[in-house]
DNA sequence: TTCGATTTTTAGACAAGTCTAAAAATCGAA
DNA sequence: TTCGATTTTTAGACTTGTCTAAAAATCGAA
């Protein structure tokens, strides 16, 4: 059983190695943790020492296959937790993620079971980013951003890369949400901005610094 | 602002000294947390010199008003979490209270003022109690055990004493449930049982043990 | 390939919260 | 009211998780 501070390395950890694919340094740890290299250390040798992380001194650490079904399952809970928030309790998306930091550590299976299914099993967080199911499966739509997206062509925005609040006021002022329906009219080859359809009823245009943080999904 | 364990010490001194009218001995706490007397003095110390509790050594515990107003808050949390795992997730009142004990610690007053408005200001929870306001306000109604309800009286099934398993099990079987209505037709002189009507179209018999058992309300 | 910069680890300290064992205070019965 | 039993507190130790400072290892550029 792992604390709420294994947890949060365990997934932090998770989250740079891009899926367990890549080892993490110390110092990339303690940085998107804010804490010190030296307390890193003593964290991965814990959490080595309990098989959710190979770990060689200076060498960086590897997700296990143990570790990345612990991580997936935080995952799994705070995306649950942050459907839940935004779709039953009519939060913001841009305002769930400190309070999901909380609820992911909360410990009962049946609890996620029945949470799962009360939001009729979900398969993308407010953010559209995929909640993983109870075997650590699930499948990530491509996103790419809409300055990407050819003439003519559609999609769905599910997310955005800058989520700052002068862009999420941007994002309100133009109309734009998660889960908008995106059809690309037009581009203007001067500027790079881009004339797109919302929802086939209000078109809009869209800076191509705007159109590098939308992200969309087909 | 408390720790996880400062709040668990002082909503349990909080329910010992019966809404912070006694004060509360040392002992008494270390039995209901499951832990020992010397702990409890270290932990006394702490929340009294953060205001919660007035202290004088060798003499007990008593809940201050800003104590009581950190209880109260705690218990509200920890009861509308009950109610939406019972009348939202569909849990059994008597599984949900280990799960609850995690929620109330989650710290986002804005999420409790949405969860209430979710699950429409409800005033008491699954198992009868009260769920005090923002300002710690709250109405008991008062309960007292079905074997002491005058014949031909009326009320609701609030909440039981015990609840231990084979309890719940009885309760069940004779279709009895947290919020029936409950008329007393009969009281039989030789055992003490009784003769109660469910919602007006079932009738049982209940042994004196058990009707002491079940709390009714008006 | 060597030496200085960077990264990582170790060593030692601290705070929260727990424990055991022993000392101190209080309680209660004769 | 006194003395033994009980309750409470203190003292000291342990764990988790954190830190700073310093040592050790690795990296990279000349």
């Amino acid at each position: 059983m792992l604390s709420y501070a294994e947890e949060n390395y365990l997934k932090t950890i998770y989250h740079l190695s891009e899926g367990g694919l890549k080892e993490v340094s110390t110092n990339a740890i303690a940085e998107e943790l804010h804490t010190k290299a030296a307390s890193v250390t003593d964290m991965i040798k814990r959490l080595a020492h309990k098989g959710m992380l190979s770990y060689k001194k200076y060498k960086g650490v590897n997700v296990s296959p143990e570790g990345k079904k612990g991580a997936l399952t935080i995952i799994r809970k705070h995306r649950l937790w942050e459907t839940f928030l935004v779709e039953q309790l009519k939060f913001h998306w841009a305002e769930v993620h400190e309070i999901a930091e909380q609820l992911e550590h909360i410990k009962s299976p049946l609890l996620i079971r029945k949470l799962d299914e009360f939001l009729g099993f979900p398969k993308y967080d407010p953010h559209g980013d995929p909640i993983p199911d109870e075997d650590g499966e699930f499948t990530t739509k491509p996103k790419k951003p809409l300055s990407t997206v050819p003439l003519g062509d559609s999609g769905t925005l599910v997310s955005v890369k800058d989520d700052s609040p002068a862009f999420l006021k941007y994002l309100d002022k133009n109309g734009l949400y998660i889960g908008a329906h995106l059809n690309v009219l037009d581009k203007v080859e001067f500027d790079g901005s881009l004339e797109v359809c919302i929802d086939t009823d209000k078109t809009i245009f869209v800076s191509k610094k705007a159109a590098e943080n939308l992200l969309i999904s087909k």
